[in-house]
DNA sequence: TGCCTTCCTGCAAGTTTTCGCATTAAGGAT
DNA sequence: ATCCTTAATGCGAAAACTTGCAGGAAGGCA
């Protein structure tokens, strides 16, 4: 596994939920599915470590780990996509026609955000921002 | 209905689809749903206007506005939304508090856009981007 | 350690969304 | 106006996702 497990779960304890083997093991199979993956990458990896466990189980945990920020769901065209949350937040330019995705530095982004935060007086709280676009050798 | 019909109808048969009576009732229920409407608002207001309109074409529908511009998607909260496509691109702050949402002014995210374009030399292509905060009063 | 409370899980049923296929209709051409 | 080609629709079935509920396990407390 990718993650500090042992970091993970006493966040997930800490926010009133508790640690279950279920949950370890969809914690587990978002790390070893990588960044962005589908839910049905994610079904299979989990399959994996224990093929007993419930599909509903899988939805519901998901769900557990975003509401606690553990785990980012974004969205890849229409779809949505999970991956590990990483102490920072962290964006993306996203090409529309090859896929391929590039993270944005982190000051580019902020000085934006900051720049919303003063002009509306919003408290800008954005952990995973997709931004589509044509790269550039597919332009 | 809000939008101008026989433009988005012109624009429809430009792309190369047909139009059909049934893709012209659910674009009229997308206009009728308002802005950001969820899926199941355009099925009731479809349904309205054609009970033998089959949910599968207006998903299909759907798909096709979306792939062709007519309509832009945006997630609320891991839901898909829909709204008709006004002739500019337009992208909006939104509180995780009460919801509510604020049209950003355009001159603030193409100066962002164009920073990327320069930075990563990626077109930026985006019509619908939502982001989200914590509005003034819900600080 | 053992008990107790409450949360979580698996299962089955329900709901939503997608898909394949036969039939229908759009729209270009004559 | 009629024909022809092919895309789009409705329908039924499948797949994806959600929900209610009864049994089982986490974890706090003695
Ligand atoms: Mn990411
Ligand atoms: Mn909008
Ligand atoms: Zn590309
Ligand atoms: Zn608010």
């Amino acid at each position: 596994m990718s993650h500090n497990q042992l970091n993970y779960l006493e966040e997930l304890h800490a926010a009133g939920y508790r640690v279950t083997s279920q949950r370890q093991a969809v914690l587990d199979a978002v790390c070893a599915a990588g960044s962005h993956a589908p839910i049905e990458k994610i079904l299979l990896h989990v399959s994996k470590l224990d093929p007993s466990l419930n599909a509903s189980t899988v939805y519901r945990s998901l769900a557990v780990f975003v509401e606690t920020g553990l785990v980012v769901m974004a969205m890849d065209q229409g779809r949505k996509v999970y991956e590990i949350a990483n102490t920072q937040p962290h964006h993306h330019l996203r090409c529309r026609v090859c896929g391929s995705m590039v993270t944005l530095n982190a000051a580019t982004t902020s000085s934006f955000f900051e720049q919303l935060a003063s002009s509306y007086a919003y408290k800008i709280d954005m952990d995973h921002l997709v931004i589509d676009g044509i790269c550039k050798s597919c332009q």
